[in-house]
DNA sequence: TTCGGTTGTGCACACGTGTGAACAATGCAT
DNA sequence: ATGCATTGTTCACACGTGTGCACAACCGAA
């Protein structure tokens, strides 16, 4: 008897037994066996008898024995613990992929250790945070300053994914939407609702995503015999997007497409306060709760975050495990839900 | 020479030295100093004499040593990690709380678990998933199913917040918003801009919180001579809350007072689709982005939600530390922000 | 009986850290 | 010279778990 608790004799004094929590040393005492095999059982190794398996998790559950995650994360070098790192919760789309992230996680055994990275220090910093708290890997969620994450997760030696962003940068893992097919099919059905004249509103970043949603617009347009005939930008926010989209309307194009949800409705709202003409078609990005609302019924791109949420997490485990050391890419197919704001009448 | 890596021998013979993180050891060695000493620098103690102090933390700096948390964690049995239940990040009023409080737990060196418990068994597990990773504090936010939560931190002996949400068991520390307060302030409000019949809009969990709003609004009208005229329910969510809001429209009330953000846009997403009738005047609660967006520009209740998320990271901080080991409950004054919903003309 | 194989279990150590107690060194008073 | 307090450092153990290795028990075959 080396193996127990090594004041357990003055632990045994303490007459509120509920006090502490309990470990594998009571489960094994409890099923008079070392404690080693109450380990064993509990990882599943084939080599313990029937017999005592089940005498070890009666014990555990009658002392509702929970093992510490903390103490096993030590030892194996693993914890199971997963940082994610994101921008701007108050955008409803990222605010939905963290829930889905956390949900997959969670179906995963996997716990989401979550940092805001605002500015490029701030990401840089919970990056760090993350690295002290050994997690397995680590996720950017649709993070500005990718550039600063890279460079933190390289330096620490710990995988990383980014998701719905990437760089030019081909050596970390990426899972993001076909932006390019996205703006295809965009096009594809503007021009089938009979649009003639066409316009696109940017985001004021100039991420590849952006990028790529409206490249693919725009070479679509050129197939089929038409061209851009004007472009906006913003800033995201609803009111600098409404001031913004001033030349959109007064071109009095056809169709708008929108790279974001938020810009689309504030060029609805902007179109509505100019009672004269009527709105073009427009066509938003992220199929947002709000564009489903009848007060803007917009048309807008799904990016299917569910697969994208689900590819992302894999992705992080595999990478986690050590599996395929090598960084892969997921493209995530979207596809468009139409609605009034494209409506022919 | 006892207390220096186990295997540090064949450690040495890994040419690839930036494969492992740096230990506190390596920094010993470095500094020519004992590992403890080390540790003491690390955690301030008075009693290193400062010249061996600027040389650990010089080392330190040099090797770019990060004390390893897990391991720290399991000594102190202290980790550092809150726990934060949350539901439903779609409704953005809980994914702006969320992102507040890790905001706030950031600044505190603290770092938090998010999980989601959509349903009772859902929390009950993700309590039991952050208490097997030895939390220092649960922290619910807005949950339902906050019997089980309770219940569920009771058994584990942890410390707990409920932000916004308090039930009628006194034994569990709150934070949440004045709504009886805020329910006065509403009615004082409409009351001047001349409202003579009022409507309220409630929503379908009979929540406390949701309770003491009415209540409050009811008592002041009382107060002032008025009455309650018309009544709704409905469950959040945009379609279902346009059609229950139907008595309301057809009553013809002066002011309603909706119970919710989201609410209060079904009805005037409704009252809208009603051309016929001036919408009547509507007050939301939350004070969300939405509100502030011109298509609505709804007057609407903020909870002051910086000063409710700070503080409740800093009960679970007191609670964690076990300060003051009984329960306590902070009650957050709300404040009416007024826009054109409840203009005069 | 002896040997070898199979099956189940226990011992001892390791993960990386914090900390009480012991201890060396120095100064100061007896 | 001895005792005592102060100061800086080290030793050894503890936190709760996983796991390689040794080993006991048992069985069958020679």
């Amino acid at each position: 008897m080396v193996d127990n608790g090594p004041d357990h004799a003055s632990r045994g004094m303490c007459l509120d037994k509920s006090r502490k929590k309990v470990r594998s040393f009571e489960v094994a005492a409890l099923a008079n066996i070392s404690r080693s095999t109450v380990s064993r059982v509990l990882s599943g190794d084939p080599r313990i008898s029937s017999e005592t398996r089940a005498r070890v998790l009666a014990a555990a559950a009658e002392l509702g024995y929970q093992p510490n995650l903390i103490a096993r994360g030590l030892k194996n070098q693993s914890t199971g613990i997963v940082g994610v790192v994101v921008t701007d919760l108050d955008n409803p789309y990222h605010a939905h992929a963290l829930q889905l992230l956390i949900d997959k996680l969670g179906s995963l055994k996997l716990a989401p250790l979550v940092f805001v990275g605002d500015t490029a220090a701030g990401a840089e910093s919970a990056i760090e945070r993350l690295m002290s708290y050994q997690v397995d890997a680590v996720i950017a969620l649709a993070a500005p300053f990718s550039r600063e994450i890279v460079a933190a997760c390289r330096a620490g030696k710990k995988p990383l994914v980014l998701m719905n962003k990437h760089d030019g940068d081909d050596d970390v893992s990426v899972v993001h939407g076909d932006g390019m097919l996205a703006g295809a099919i965009v096009a594809d059905h503007l021009v089938e609702r009979g649009a003639a004249s066409f316009g696109f509103f940017a985001g004021e970043d100039r991420t590849t995503i952006s990028i790529d949603r409206e490249a693919g617009f725009v070479e679509r347009l050129r197939q089929r015999g038409f061209a851009l005939g004007v472009r906006a930008q913003s800033r995201y926010g609803h009111a600098p997007a409404m001031a913004a989209s001033a030349p959109l309307l007064s071109s009095g194009v056809d169709a708008v497409f929108c790279a974001n949800d938020t810009l689309a409705f504030a060029l609805l709202d902007a179109a509505r306060s100019r009672l004269g003409r009527r709105p073009p078609m427009v066509v938003g990005y992220d199929n947002s709760a709000l564009a489903g609302w009848p007060s803007y019924d917009l048309t807008s791109v799904d990016q299917n975050l569910e697969q994208m949420t689900f590819a992302t997490v894999k992705t992080a485990l595999a990478l986690a495990k050590g599996l395929h050391g090598k960084t892969d890419r997921h493209v995530i197919a979207p596809f468009l839900v139409e609605r009034g704001s494209t409506r022919a009448e």
